[in-house]
DNA sequence: CGGTAACCTGGGAT
DNA sequence: AATCCCAGGTTAC
């Protein structure tokens, strides 16, 4: 499909700077969406999940999406308005896209009539649908400029980096990997703001998906309110002034807990950066991988993997490996196995992001995603229910014992990976 | 330099 | 019910 995607002409993004004001009454609410039972606020372990990551600018799909108005002309704020964004479903899978550890910033907000997520990309509130074919519309809650807005999100999903053509290129190479990306089509990468990402990648350190979702929240409140949607808040990132104004021990009585000095310290350093913090951000999507992640790792509390997350997920270096444990178990299987049963050390971390960058290219960080994917509990129980894998995927071994069968009943939630939905329309 | 032990917190497993 | 373990790590010996 959409093979015009690669063809697009390249644009330089412009970034959007965060405003400082502290609160605006801009925020008209759109009341929630309709059959969408009131889910309850916060409070509880969000079981929701969400994630990072981010990517390169390209867009410009301009004469492909209709920035016309289009459907459902309802103009009445309850019942928003849904634009087709010309993205099929091989091209974006909302839950292969959003719960899989990119982004933890974006909620899943109805769970019956259609997948549906909302989220904020600037200051715009927006909520994205899968339609029955697959195709991906989007509905903006409450914003002037519509088609600032259309671009802005065209640029948050990396609209102009085509898929299909990319992963052509990797099934072409990797048998393994075409066999994955036909049942795991459209998981695409996102392109966040640097800030946004580096942020809550400092929350995500040693810790579970349920309390990053939770601490990133926190952090979230702290930003101008946009509206309500199926009974969730969504606020703009806060800017890194609003985000200088808190303290580490406002941060640690929220439950951050060692990481509250990591947040604070960068903030401070970002701060004191000449020409400013988020300026020194956005300057490292045009330096090389490994500078740029020099730089991240000047801050503290960012280390390789944070580094990598940042890199990959808002800083268009589509080359980079976040490892992790999970990655570790990827390599080690699949690329390097005579490392196989070894402990991963920070040494080893650029040999794993070498082996993935050789055997992928310049978009390793893309392929790379998917395999993880694929790791994750909730597919893994498709692909099990399908062929029957049992036991040839023997843990490779954990840290600790972990010998109870392929499918590691708790990490789902670690993951925060909702199994049942995951598959039901892909 | 490579290999460990703390580090906050909350939830599930033992 | 008390403990232990672990979570997509980073930092300090």
């Amino acid at each position: 499909m959409q093979s015009l995607c690669k063809t697009l002409p390249i644009m330089k993004r412009h970034r959007s700077k965060p405003s400082l004001t502290t609160t605006t009454a801009a925020a008209a609410a759109a009341p929630p969406t309709p059959s969408t039972p009131p889910p309850p606020q916060t409070l509880r372990p969000t079981p929701k999940p969400q994630s990072i990551s981010s990517k390169k600018p390209r867009n410009i799909l301009s004469h492909l999406t209709h920035p016309k108005p289009i459907p459902t002309h309802q103009q009445s704020p309850q019942t928003p308005k849904w634009v087709p964004l010309n993205l099929s479903k091989s091209e974006l899978s909302l839950p292969l896209t959003f719960p899989t550890g990119q982004t933890f910033r974006w909620k899943q907000t109805d769970h019956h009539n259609h997948i549906q997520y909302t989220g904020v990309v600037g200051s715009h509130l927006v909520s994205l649908k899968q339609l029955e074919d697959g195709d991906v519309a989007y509905s903006f809650h409450h914003t002037a400029n519509e088609a600032g807005a259309r671009m802005a999100l065209l640029d948050f999903l990396n609209a102009g980096i085509c898929l299909a053509d990319m992963w052509e290129g990797f099934s072409a190479s990797d048998p393994r990997f075409a066999e994955l990306a036909r049942r795991l089509g459209g998981a695409r990468v996102l392109r966040q703001d640097p800030l946004e990402c580096l942020v809550q990648f400092l929350c995500s350190s040693n810790n579970n998906i349920g309390r990053i979702t939770r601490m990133v929240d926190f952090i979230s409140s702290l930003g101008n309110y946009l509206g309500t949607v199926g009974g969730l808040d969504f606020h703009e990132f806060p800017s890194l002034d609003r985000l200088s104004q808190v303290s580490e021990e406002e941060l640690r009585k929220a439950g951050f807990g060692y990481r509250a000095k990591y947040i604070i310290g960068t903030v401070d350093a970002l701060q004191s950066k000449p020409g400013g913090g988020a300026e020194w951000l956005a300057s490292l999507r045009e330096i090389d991988l490994q500078k740029a992640i020099d730089a991240l790792s000047t801050l503290p509390g960012v280390g390789p993997k944070v580094a990598a997350c940042i890199a990959l997920f808002s800083l268009d270096q589509h080359q980079a490996i976040p490892v992790d444990t999970h990655v570790w178990q990827i390599a080690t299987r699949y690329l390097i196995p005579e490392l196989a049963g070894t402990h991963l050390t920070p040494k080893l971390c650029s040999r794993v992001a070498d082996a993935f960058v050789s055997k992928y290219g310049k978009y390793a960080g893309w392929a790379q995603t998917l395999l993880f994917i694929a790791e994750l509990p909730s597919q893994k129980t498709l692909l099990l229910s399908d062929s029957c894998i049992s036991r040839c995927q023997k843990p490779v071994k954990q840290k600790g014992r972990r010998s109870s069968g392929p499918i590691d009943g708790d990490s789902s939630q670690k993951l925060g990976i909702e199994g049942q939905e995951a598959d039901e329309k892909l």
